[in-house]
DNA sequence: CTATGTTTTTGAACACGTTCAAAAACTAGG
DNA sequence: CCTAGTTTTTGAACGTGTTCAAAAACATAG
């Protein structure tokens, strides 16, 4: 009761017990067998708290990889300083992810959970994630930088380096070698071959490749970066449960930038 | 498809029967809303009967993309047989791929829901559908047939297609575009490269990049082939309802080969 | 302190996927 | 027909993610 204030808000606090706990029980247990009211119960609180601020309980795999992708962007920031060759600066950058969410395995998979789903809010691909994919594509654009990119072939780059990170995570949850060694070392095959490939880019030699790799890429970008689109889709009434009468309003975060939306992590 | 009789017992007309019902049903009203009650009362049944002929709600994906598989399979014998080119032969197995699945795109989704959960029964990847994976695979290597690649990097190859391939179906149900053409696009150009990479492998000149789809698609091999692992996984008491004493004996089928479980289709 | 407005918490209720014991339908032998 | 065994169907119940109206806690002003 005495110290409340300090820096972060209240909610903020319980919001991360909440996460912490969560995180806790996942890794534990791992994502499905934990239950939303065991959350509740171990966070000393009720599950209409919990749900308060969060969404739902992808949200919270959702919270912890935002939070992974903030110290990725530190990482890669103090790592590569010193570091000009491309293939090396694309493997600081792979495998730090890879440090970073070793241990959330037993729960990222959740991550994939809605990728095939166009509508669905927490898709990897879709708009309301689109905030989180736009600071990690900046942050494999900062591994690429010095690699003597072109405008828009730079970007693509970047876009393809984030897919082929997304894959490596897919990879991981799926290692069961010893320290996830195998999956580090296709990071390090990866980032040799993308390490040359910035190199022919410039030279141009291998003209179809380049166009193909364009055209991939344009593709995944069409994939991850698609037109905002509203999020309440036509005709979802759902569930109008009995004495709803509330307006709903727009309840996820409408514009492309973040403005929190009352409470809720994104 | 009017004749619905042929050769079958009275369970798999049911089967197909319900099948038909909930594609329908997915088609119109999108897989998530689609629940097994209006699925079940649409086939004119109960719930528990529907649950007796397949296991889940995905299940009933599953047994959609077997059936497509089938028909890819015929599809690409068909149509292979005057075509020498590699890349004109790749890219027919693409598009025909392309073209059976068009059509269930609005649910096809759910295929990828538990990709990322290696224990799940139903993941992509996992040993539950292993043998619809193996015959994908193997359709796939008849269109790599006369490209003239050795033992092990032959079964690379293949495994490196059906992995594009997956690629692409989820390209596909994000493709808003007009009749999927940018998926069809992507795919004429995927098939290009890989008949480049086809000849390319065979003259052996790019060594270091040769090295690396190796390791790469040995890694994607890693994934998808994973040791058989027993599925019964340690400690998996799950919930053990209140009055269950029933053995629960194997459920799922225990040994590599198909073996229908009493009925549910695996 | 009281009044008023906002944020947070609660716990019951809901919808939906899934399970299960019992019933019904079917099959085959007598 | 009856009996016994198997396959299929039923519908109630369970577990779990999620919602919601009401209550509590908190904040601020008069």
């Amino acid at each position: 009761m005495t110290t409340t204030d300090d820096s972060a808000g209240k909610g903020d606090l319980t919001e991360r017990h909440l996460l912490k706990t969560s995180l806790r029980l996942f890794r534990r247990k791992g994502f499905e067998r934990t239950t939303m009211r065991d959350i509740a119960k171990a966070a000393g609180m009720s599950v209409g708290a919990a749900y308060y601020h969060y969404r739902s309980k992808e949200d919270l795999v959702l919270a912890y990889y935002r939070f992974t992708q903030d110290e990725h962007e530190r990482l890669v920031r103090e790592g590569l300083s010193g570091v000009r060759d491309p293939a090396e600066r694309i493997r600081l950058a792979l495998r730090s992810k890879l440090d970073l969410i070793a241990d959330g395995r037993p729960y990222l998979g959740a991550l994939f959970r809605f990728a095939g789903d166009p509508e669905h809010p927490l898709s990897v691909f879709g708009p309301a994630t689109r905030e989180i994919r736009e600071r990690s594509i900046a942050t494999f654009a900062l591994a690429l930088e010095g690699a003597g990119l072109s405008g828009p072939s730079a970007r693509l780059a970047e876009t393809g380096l984030w897919a082929l990170h997304l894959a490596l995570i897919l990879r991981a949850v799926h290692d069961s070698s010893d320290g996830m060694k195998e999956t580090y070392a296709l990071a390090d095959l990866a980032a040799t071959l993308v390490g040359q490939a910035t190199r022919l880019a410039q030279t141009a030699a291998a003209g179809p490749v380049i166009a193909w790799l364009t055209a991939a890429l344009a593709s995944i970008h069409g994939i991850a970066a698609a037109p905002a689109q509203n999020e309440t889709t036509p005709g979802e009434t759902v569930s109008a449960s009995k004495t709803s009468k509330t307006s709903k309003t727009s309840r996820k975060t409408g514009s492309k930038t973040s403005s929190q939306p009352r409470r809720k992590t994104k």
